[in-house]
DNA sequence: TTTAAACTCTCTAGTCACTATAGAGTCAAG
DNA sequence: CTTGACTCTATAGTGACTAGAGAGTTTAAA
């Protein structure tokens, strides 16, 4: 099959589908006689591993370790699970930092009743103070 | 005083400083003789009411709309609350993301003992699989 | 006074994971 | 034989910086 019908199988762009071949995600492909990418349906499943693991927010060089593991088929298992936990750690740390985030502009918000003009407006002094907001 | 001084001063570096003011976000300085870029007290206030934003995860766009604000002492000041409600709504969306993905990070890491080789690993077979991970 | 260090200037390129063009070539249907 | 859909490469743009080259300026010590 040819690119477009790989997008379209795995739901990738042709961009997107270009742009990995160029980053060694996916292996470089046979032609066609007018030099057109051909591929099979390993593609798509590769593809589309690529893309489960996008959609976990795994970057593509976390992705690039884990495609190696997958076509280690002896290597110890646990280097899977040590990458996937160390990238979990990664997610945790930003929903930690996301929360007292919500939490500082949830006061900041709460901090002036919003009728005035800007010249009063708490939200505005709360910003310009360094420090930080109490709730 | 000169960049460097700016720069100690409120914690941006002075690379950042300069790229803030290419970004119309830092109004153009008075230059010294020999073309150094000279603040006073009132930079400082600017760069660190920009620096605080930041840390609140606003993109520098919010924060322009912000500065404009900020300098239209008698616009009304819901204007102000009405742009940080709808970035607490960005920042809101994302946390739900990440917690969807740490829930989907940690069924992965539970589904598989990660004793064994790769071979045999679930974590790679549930990544291969299209559809989500049952929990 | 010289000279070396520390600072500043502009300009360019790199980061990440794409996305969007431009301009050219290929292929199938009508 | 032409039209349109598809594909190719190469290049530039996104956001918010960061890093470096190569040149000029200032300050302090030797
Ligand atoms: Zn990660
Ligand atoms: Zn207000
Ligand atoms: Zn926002
Ligand atoms: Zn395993």
């Amino acid at each position: 099959m040819k690119i477009g019908e790989l997008s379209t199988l795995t739901g990738c762009s042709v961009q997107t589908i270009r742009y990995y071949e160029k980053e060694h995600l996916l292996p470089k492909t046979q032609r066609s006689e007018g030099n057109f990418r051909l591929y099979d349906d390993a593609s798509v499943e590769h593809l589309l591993f690529i893309k489960r693991c996008r959609s976990l927010d795994l970057s593509l060089s976390e992705i690039r370790q884990l495609l190696e593991l997958r076509y280690s088929p002896n290597a110890p298992c646990d280097e899977v699970s040590h990458m996937l936990s160390s990238h979990i750690n990664h997610v945790r740390a930003r929903i930690e930092e996301l929360i007292n985030l919500e939490d500082q502009l949830a006061s900041l918000l709460h901090s002036c009743p919003s009728q005035g003009t800007v010249k009063k407006c708490e939200i505005l002094k709360n910003l310009t103070a360094t420090q930080k907001i109490m709730s």
